[in-house]
DNA sequence: TTGGATTTGGAATATTTATTCCATCTGCTA
DNA sequence: TAGCAGATGGAATAAATATTCCAAATCCAA
């Protein structure tokens, strides 16, 4: 008579209340449960269309362990729950109406803002694609993939694309510094022969970026620019000019698009220097 | 020759097409048939999860006449025409196993991998816009806007995006301050009564983040999650939890979602404060 | 380590759901 | 009205799917 965990009688009645439950439990189960409830989170929209069998694949154990889970969760077993996304669903097809209905319906403050900015990134996406130079992107692949160490280069709206592009650098094995400009010191010392230099910098264009990369310039060190317009000023000390164009809305400009390339650089290079060191 | 009343060998494949066959086919159908016809295409986004039975009965016909509606349609049964429109509901996700592989063997080089991560982003916005919780994001941004100071934490993967949000907030004149956990030290001197932190954390969830997420809920600091579960350990310690998903490509996961999401709730924090203060 | 409790995987079973088949009905033409 | 083609309903069957149960594995506390 465990009761206490056993009580469960009541089942959630709506997605939220699946939810909370779902964050209550989660931390005390068990491995097999553990990756249930993850899955589980991850695909609440899948669940109404799901079978068992295809839960139990996705979360990596086996039919049983997600029966389990859907007991502990308060239900009589698979199906009861499932009932209740059934009832919630409510079917998202990449459907254009909708999609504009969010975008103009929305008297809400916050969702609408979200869908602004959602519209705004799938623009930019959508115009990465068309713009991208290959000619310039292999040149900076080369010149990054040949290089001792990486030098990234980015401030104040750039960095955090410099950021994550030192993470991804790091997490792929390509020895990579991230100058931030915090100390405001020695870029010029850190600059060697054999490294390169990956200046992100969008307009107005910070001086500390350019003046790293007239630097390495002057060294002989080779550069390249990651930047919103072949006319930037950081595109003349570069070896390599890629450029990103982001719609923005209103006074804002949201990075979907600048970030997107950052990690297709990163992974390109990191790829290309594992298969030829 | 009458094959354009008869073919029905090759079953629509997309919804689309499923609406033009069925407009196609309604006039020259029996009774019954019209019946199934009418019900299915008031009832379209129901059949994904519906059975023959819940059909037949709302259309007030016997199953086999479902059946056969189904067979005219030109699928091979009630299931395979189920399976177009489970399909359609969950686009992108099932075959990346295969873009992967296509990506490996492919000679494409960097401007595909663009395509690749173009693609992942476009499919994590079209998931932000559906997925967005409302409710949790209104109280975020209360949380947020009524703080003295906004404490964002965020490291590794999520370290961008943290300090993106602190260059955001400081556009917008909001205080905040980015603990990077560089200096190793002070986080609970740092947080006052009437201050809020927005943490941000993916699994593997970074120690340091939730530490200071504990460390707030225990003095009182109402804390913002920006995580992508809602079983994270962040949304335990969280007064408003907002989730994002984002699709990975490969090993790698981009941040266009997140960043939208971020730059959202910035913005409509900095609306908030501009209008009440 | 031992003993006890919990968790796990998978095989066996129950249930639901889809599908087929055919006897009967309906409406039409001659 | 007789005869026929197609339409219909429902019962029988097949297939998929959910659910239970228990022996084995694992974890923990003493």
């Amino acid at each position: 008579m465990t009761d206490d965990t056993k009580t469960a009688s009541t089942a959630p009645q709506t997605v939220e209340a699946f939810n909370a439950r779902l964050a209550d439990l989660a931390d005390g189960l068990p491995k097999r449960l553990r990756q249930c409830a993850d899955h589980v989170a991850a695909n609440l929209d899948r669940i109404a269309v799901s079978t068992v069998a295809d839960l139990a694949a996705g979360a990596d154990v086996p039919p049983s362990a997600v029966m389990r889970f859907c007991q502990i969760m308060g239900f009589a077993g698979f199906s009861d729950m499932q009932r209740l996304f059934r009832d919630a669903y409510a079917p998202g097809f990449p459907d254009y109406a909708t999609r504009l209905a969010a975008l103009r319906g929305g008297a809400g403050g916050a969702s609408r803002l979200v869908a602004e900015f959602v519209e705004a990134g799938r623009l930019s996406l959508e115009g990465l694609t068309a713009a991208v130079d290959e000619a310039a992107l292999e040149q900076a692949v080369a010149l990054l993939a040949g290089a001792g160490m990486v030098h990234v280069v980015g401030l104040r709206r750039a960095y955090p694309v410099a950021a994550y592009l030192a993470y991804v650098f790091e997490k792929m094995s390509v020895p990579a510094m991230l100058h931030d400009g915090a100390g405001k010191l020695d870029h010029r010392h850190a600059l060697r022969p054999g490294d390169a230099v990956l200046a992100i910098s969008f307009a107005p264009y910070s001086e500390e970026t350019l003046a790293l990369a007239t630097d390495a310039l002057a060294l002989g060190v080779p550069v390249v620019a990651l930047t919103d317009q072949v006319t930037s000023p950081l595109a003349r000390a570069a070896q390599a000019v890629l450029t990103v164009q982001e719609v923005d809305f209103g006074a804002f400009r949201s990075l979907s698009a600048t970030l997107t390339m950052a990690i297709a650089l990163a992974v390109a290079v990191g790829t290309a220097r594992g298969s030829q060191g």
